[in-house]
Formats: structure tokens, sequence, C-alpha cells
DNA sequence: GTCGTATTTTTTGTATTCATATTGTATACG
DNA sequence: CGTATACAATATGAATACAAAAAATACGAC
């Protein structure tokens, strides 16, 4: 966001990225090539290789002759989430132990202490976004082209339906919240002790935390409704 | 290839496919822009968002400034192949006896004779393609969005290396590769009757068929998670 | 008043042109 | 003779202009 001079058509896609992740942009919902390119001052060219490009990463799907939609939370592909996030995300922190690098483990630490930082903001989307970049971390840091492109899909659903994990208003979700955060912590400590079997649990742990929040909250009204807008409205 | 009066955009992304996972376009080698454009009646417009679909779904890598290259193949990205085929395979399977329709089933035994076909052809990139048809079918069944990319850039480098396994010359692998036409059956036999179970032992052992010809290359052991079920389920 | 069809409007897709960056080469200098 | 730098050639990136397809709207018939 800071070199949109610079690079407008990266600046564009961590943009657009950002909008999606924080369901600024709702699932199901159609972009105008545009307005994004006069609002970025690019010409729709380049716009569209971006378009195609986070399609390519699962954020949007093009549909021939009709657009760019964000891309789709639908019951089924919930319960699709739900099967394959325990088993990647713990494959993922496996080799992340394995694999990390030391500038990597920085990185990963210097994303916690954002993290953190975000857990004090009182602001859903900038601790949702934190987080999320927390776990692409440890996505890179397993250094397995193969995985990656499943793991950062899950984490794109992850991060919409964190939405609701970290919105401030939910004060009954202070605790869980500090855990998360010193699960991190402990992710850390696990990678860093390059301990993968510590690390995969500690995988395990940190998804059943998640998976509590997003079945109590989520699950009861996304029967028949698209997810992602206001599941719990206050 | 047939297509490509009709819809040449479409015949490009298919041919380059196809030219890619047959190493006909080798590991590591750029691509020319104009070069492609002129041969398919396109403009580099349009030719150039074929590059990022194919880059999103793993073909090809882009390098700023510098173009298209066809996806590298080293030793290090091999370690990671061998690490997360076994798994992905096996849950991938185990889906799709859970979610596979009939018109689907279909697909796959019309896949299953083509393949048949091609290995009386004595032309090994069309077994190869033949063999990758099939098994993203069972992707297909399996219809799960997150696992899906992971899934197809697996089949992606599982092709290129099959070329071997199926190249005619190779005597002596005729029975493997019968055994493996055999295992097809098994499989489809498997998701008819809706059995998971099954299904996944059967990607186990169609694993181990290709890997025993492909450690000829690397040789890594698998990761230790019980095939396509979580490392630690509830 | 409602349904079907023709026309207008909007949006997406493609080609051409121009700008910018990189790479190879030649020449001059140390 | 080796190296550095300037320049030329080539390839990529972006913008504008144009074509085609969908959607929206208006009109007419029943």
């Amino acid at each position: 966001m800071r070199d949109t001079e610079k690079n407008p058509k990266q600046a564009l896609a961590d943009h657009l990225r950002a909008r999606i992740l924080t369901t600024a942009f709702k699932p199901g919902s159609d972009l105008d090539e545009v307005q994004l390119a006069q609002a970025f001052g690019l010409s729709r060219t380049p716009l569209r290789e971006v378009l195609r490009e986070l399609a390519g990463e699962g954020y949007l799907t093009l549909h021939p002759n009709r657009g760019a939609r964000v891309s789709d939370m639908s019951f089924s592909t919930m319960r699709g989430f739900f099967q394959t996030a325990p088993m990647v995300y713990g494959a993922v922190l496996r080799m992340a132990a394995h694999n990390a690098t030391a500038g990597q483990i920085s990185e990963l630490k210097a994303a916690q202490v954002v993290f953190r930082a975000a857990l004090n903001s009182d602001n859903a989307a900038q601790r949702a976004l934190a987080n999320n970049r927390f776990h692409e971390i440890t996505g890179e840091m397993a250094d397995n082209v193969y995985l990656q492109p499943s793991f950062n899909r899950l984490l794109i659903d992850h991060a919409r339906l964190s939405m609701t994990f970290f919105n401030p208003d939910e004060l009954q979700l202070t605790t869980e919240r500090k855990l998360a955060c010193e699960q991190h912590d402990a992710i850390i400590a696990a990678i860093e002790a390059r301990d993968a079997e510590a690390a995969a649990q500690l995988a395990n742990d940190h998804w059943n935390l998640s998976r509590n929040q997003f079945e109590l909250f989520v699950f009861p009204e996304a029967l028949d409704v698209p997810l992602g807008m206001s599941p719990h409205p206050v």
C-alpha cells in the first residue's frame, strides 16, 4: 500500500488481496474493470493481467465475457475447507520446522509482533491480515511448491472466516484470541527448535481453536445463506 | 487442438499445457511472446493473459521484465514432490469416492478407454497425456477447491516424470504399465462402489508403482502422514 | 397488461502502437 | 589484454483504439 506510486500493478494486487481477505469485497460480488483501473491509475490491460493472477491464486473467479467475481464461499465449499485444512496445515508446519531458514524465522517473529499489536488495535481487518501474514510465512518456510497453492487457497477463506473471530465486539472471544497468540509463540519455538512433531501437534491445536469458533459462529446461519457478509450481526 | 479456429485462446492454453506436460517444452526453457502469438494468430495481449493463467496453474513461472519460463524441476522441488504426492493423492481419491457424480464416473471410464488405447499406441506423450487426464478427472470428482490446486500442480510434474515410464523403448516396464492400467480399473471400481478406504489404499498402491520408477532420479522418503487423513483426526 | 423482440447501452475481449527495461556488442580506456 | 561504459537491438510492459458480446431498455404485438 505504500508503494502505490512506484509499482501500481503490485500495489493494486496487494490492495485487492487485502480487500478480499477482510471481506471488504464480499464473496460473490463482481469487479468493475474500468472503475478499478481508473482508481489505480492503470489502463485495463495490466489490470486484467492482475485479475488473471489473483484468479490463479484463488481470490477471484473469472467468467468468460462476464468479468471477475470474488471467490464464492458456499456451504459445499466450506465442507471441503474443514476436510482439507487440518491435513494441509499439519503438513505445512511439519515441513516448516524442517526447512525454515534463519531469515524466515526472523520474519515470522516480526509478523508475530505485528499480530500481537494488531490484537490491541481493535480492528478486525488489521488482526485478520496480521494473522494471515503470519501463516503465509509458515507456508513459505515449508518451501514446497506442491503444497503451497492449496495452503494459500485455504488461508484466503480462513482469513475471511476469521473476521468474526477477530471482531473486537466479540468480547467473549478475548481469551481465545489470547490463546491463539500464545500458540503462535509456541509455533515459532517449535520451528526454531526444528521440532517437526511439536509443530504438527501445534498446527492441530491451532486449527481446533479456529474450527470451534468457525462452527459456533458461522455454521448455524450458513445453511442457505452465502457466508462472509455479516455472520453474526450483534 | 481441434478447436483452433473457434477459440484460439483456449486452444493455445491447451496446446501449451500439453507441450509442457510431455516435456516438448523443457523445464526451465523460456517462451517467446511474439513467436507464440503469431503461431496462434493472436496478438500479444490475450497471449499474455494466457501466460498469466498458466503461471497460476503452475505450468509457467513469470519473471518481471524477463518473460515466462516453463516451471523448473530441480532436485529440491523433487524432494517436495515425493513428500507431498502420497498424502494428496490419497486424500483426493478418498474424496472422489465420496463425491463423484454419475457423469464424472462415465468420464473416468471413457478416459480409461483412451488410456488403454494409448498404451498400445507406442507414443509416450499420448500415454502420459491420457494418464494425466484420468487423474485430472479424479481431482474433479474430489470436488474440493482447496485441494485441487496442489493436486493439479503435482500432476504436472507427475506427467513430466512419467515420460520415461511411458517410453515405449523401455520394454522392461511393460508389466508395470499393465499393472498401472489395472490399478486404474480398480480405482474406477472403488469410486463407483463409494468405497473411500479402498480408493485411498489404491492411491497408495498406484503411487508406489510410480514412485519405484521415479526414484531413479530422487529418493527422499515420504512424509509420515497417514494417507489421505488429517494428521490428528478428530 | 404481459410477453417477446429489436435496439441501445454497457462491458468485456483483442489489436495496434508507443514506452520502458534488459541484454548484447562495440569501443575506449586503464 | 582485460574491463568498463555507452550505445544499439530486442523483448517486455502499458495505453489507446477498436470489435464483439451481454445486458438493459424500449417498443410493439397479442
